[in-house]
DNA sequence: GGAACATGCAACCAAAAGGTTGCTTTTTGT
DNA sequence: ACAAAAAGCAACCTTTTGGTTGCATGTTCC
């Protein structure tokens, strides 16, 4: 199990996880929800401006990009984070700052010439 | 000029990033260009089977989130990675991930008790 | 000057995104 | 048993996205 074929299985994963972090009321329900505690649709809903419906369908955008995961328990859904999708995009942007990183000493190093 | 309100600014600005890279075209992109040359539209379309037209937007994307920028030379215009937004939301990533990480400090501790 | 190249611009199109409203179903608490 | 709470489901609407084709414009180079 080499990194790079783990990196190259994961890479179709990635654009979905970027989307679905691409919108300020989704943002804000991950920013709510990586504190830890799992929440309830409902109470999720509290300080958006949007209807619940809305507000579902977000979560369900988060939730097929891995980024949260649901259980029901009695009548309400509650939500929780997982953190390990964005860890595979933390890891994949990592190596666009390097390898532009390496550009940038290459650069320099052809200047100092 | 606190920390703070640098990522608060900052913020409104984060959506529109994530949702630029929310596209296997546009990554795949961003992962030519953060090699550190300017390309050409004309050079980019290369090995996409994509029409130009399409790929100029995909850029045009880039830009206006800031990831990329472009400088017409001559009669071709090169487009060149630019790092700040994508280190911008790696900060980001960083503290939700710190965030997570303390809830299972906590919970660790709490279940040790 | 004119052919070939690199882009720009615009119209158009289908599908997806982001919302809403309205109604049903499941659970709870008294 | 029943009212209220929480969520699911579905239809519908508007705007955005991702793509195309067709044509105009600006540059290069011989």
């Amino acid at each position: 199990m080499s990194h790079k074929r783990h990196s190259r299985v994961a890479a179709k994963r990635r654009a979905p996880v970027f989307a679905a972090l691409g919108d300020e009321t989704r943002l804000s329900l991950v920013a709510r929800l990586c504190a830890g505690q799992p929440y309830s649709i409902a109470e999720l809903t509290q300080g958006h401006k949007l209807t619940r419906q809305a507000i579902t369908k977000h979560l369900r955008v988060l939730e097929r990009a891995g980024i949260v995961h649901s259980i029901r328990r009695g009548r309400e859904s509650r939500f929780e984070f997982v953190a390990e999708p964005i860890e595979a995009i933390k890891e994949y942007l990592d190596l666009v700052s390097e390898k532009w990183d390496q550009t940038l000493t290459r650069l320099k190093s052809f200047v100092e010439d």
